[in-house]
RNA sequence: GGUGGGGUGCCAGAGUGGACAAAUGGACCUGACUGUAAAUCAGGCGCCGAGAGGCUUCGUAGGUUCGAAUCCUACCCCCACCA
């Protein structure tokens, strides 16, 4: 590890996001005293970001942390075509009004997560070489400037300095020609010099020195250093971070269930901050590095701890909680870890409808008919299969017999049990659980 | 277009007339131990059934047989090599 000299570098290089650089000394002085413009580009595939768009996200908010001002750009243009790194086969391209969907809900997500990014954890804050940047983050398409370009300016002014030979040569293009199966498109191919032109243009229209983005990104990153440095005989700078995989190797953010988002409305901060708790003591160290503003003391106490062996939870339990503040804000995150303390702990009874809809706001629920619980009421089994915790009756036996069925949090123990009227934990509420975390929350009407 | 190989449960992959609801591994689920972690151990993993047991599955549709994932016929799809 290099020594550096500008704040921001240091900072990120000890948090590991710093995987391939154009130049790192140059770089490094160009952080030292100015502030700098740089970017990183979002491709709008779906109407929200997921967790693991938020490393190059983090990565731009410890830039404004350090007093330079970051621009999102999200590809309304290059999103039409789709992006061919790390990607195994063609992309189904998207129509306009769905991706106009898509950029109104990423955009408005960066903005918060940056505008949050600063007034975390002062004491942590950079030593900025310029005022720390306040207000929203500029956020610009780049169809406003692609849009405009025909194709024959594209061939003319652009293409003349792309040599097809070194772009054959790019890991994301030379992957996709190797692969028989698949291939590339023209259309796929030419993405290349779209994220290109972008940094030129950037460069160009909004003095930004600087592109950063995830490993995948190393190839198009470059590409435009290199036509900025063929039309201006300038040189401007890449900075990427690596690929991130949990202890299992899978990508970052994804499930069983499928992908964690951003977006509560598909995510819930509940949900959300569960997925940071339950996250391996073997990868906790670096994502506190990566996804916390934490001081480096601490992160190295936590560290420690859990290299010792005297972790309990806790460091997760930080972990998730930072997160959580950071994408869903301080109350969605006090909320969430109350939540888990209740929901993880003891049996459930002579509770109010009140409490419990709140601590369980972000569990799925079920509305169920009063009548259907007098008299012989519903069987349990059934209950199980209507609120979808259980896919069969028989999933629903087997559950209950291997004693991982819950009503209230207390073990089921009768696999013919009948549900009644007199099981509710509160006026009008039953909590029914599978296994440890599965939770479901039948509302009687 | 020609030739060869193949389609089995979430995935990989055995099975090639009865012992097959279908080996084995992974994923997944549950329990124990813990910390909502990892590792480990135990159980489970088509549907119905308290159980005995029953029912529906091996690309699709027919057929042979007492009996088919296994044999035959047609069709659909995939792969390899050749052109």
């Amino acid at each position: 590890m290099a020594d550096f000299r500008s704040s921001i570098l240091s900072e990120l290089d000890w948090r590991g996001f710093v995987h391939q650089s154009t130049d790192e000394e140059a770089i490094d002085e160009l952080l030292v005293d100015k502030r700098i413009n740089l970017y990183c580009g979002f491709d709008p595939t779906a109407s929200s970001l997921q967790v693991g768009n938020l490393l190059p996200l983090m990565m731009l908010a410890f830039f404004r942390r350090h007093g330079h001002q970051p621009l999102a750009i999200v590809g309304g243009a290059t999103g039409l075509i789709g992006d061919p790194s790390g990607k195994d086969e063609e992309r189904n391209l998207l129509d306009e009004e769905a991706l106009q969907a898509n950029l109104d809900g990423i955009s408005d997500q960066m903005d918060r997560v940056l505008e949050r990014a600063v007034e975390m954890h002062p004491e942590t804050l950079g030593t900025a070489p310029g005022n720390l940047p306040s207000g929203s983050t500029p956020l610009l398409n780049n169809a406003d400037w692609l849009g405009e370009l025909s194709f024959l300016e594209m061939l003319r002014d652009i293409g003349k300095d792309f040599r097809v030979n070194s772009m054959i040569n790019k890991e994301s293009v030379r992957d996709r020609l190797e692969e028989r199966e698949q291939g590339i498109s023209y259309t796929e191919f030419s993405y290349m010099v779209l994220q290109a032109y972008d940094f030129y243009h950037l460069y160009r229209e909004h003095d930004c020195q600087l592109q950063v983005g995830g490993s995948d990104q190393w190839g198009n990153i470059t590409a435009g250093a290199d036509l900025i440095r063929r039309k201006l005989g300038e040189t401007a700078h890449g900075i990427t971070a690596p690929l991130i995989t949990t202890a299992s190797g899978e990508k970052l953010g994804k499930t069983a269930e499928g992908t964690v988002w951003l977006d509560p409305d598909r995510t819930s901060p509940y949900e959300f901050y569960q997925y940071w708790v339950r996250r391996d003591d073997k990868e906790t160290p670096q994502l506190l590095r990566m996804f916390t503003f934490l001081p480096h003391e601490e992160v190295e106490e936590m560290t420690a701890t859990i290299e010792a062996g005297d972790n309990r939870g806790e460091v997760q339990e930080k972990l998730a909680w930072e997160v959580t503040s950071l994408v869903h804000g301080k109350d969605a995150a006090d909320f969430a870890s109350r939540a888990s303390d209740v929901l993880y702990g003891e049996t459930i009874e002579g509770m109010t409808d009140e409490e419990l809809a709140k601590i369980f706001s972000d569990v799925p629920s079920t509305t169920l008919d009063r009548d259907r619980l007098t008299g012989e009421g519903i069987e349990i089994r059934d209950l199980f299969v209507e609120t979808d915790l259980q896919s069969s009756r028989g999933a629903a036996k087997r559950l209950i017999r291997q004693g991982g069925g819950y009503l209230n949090n207390e073990q089921i123990e009768d696999l013919r049990y009948h549900v009644t009227t007199d099981d509710l934990a509160s006026e009008s509420m039953l909590v029914l659980r599978s296994g440890k975390k599965n939770y479901h929350l039948v509302q009687v009407e």
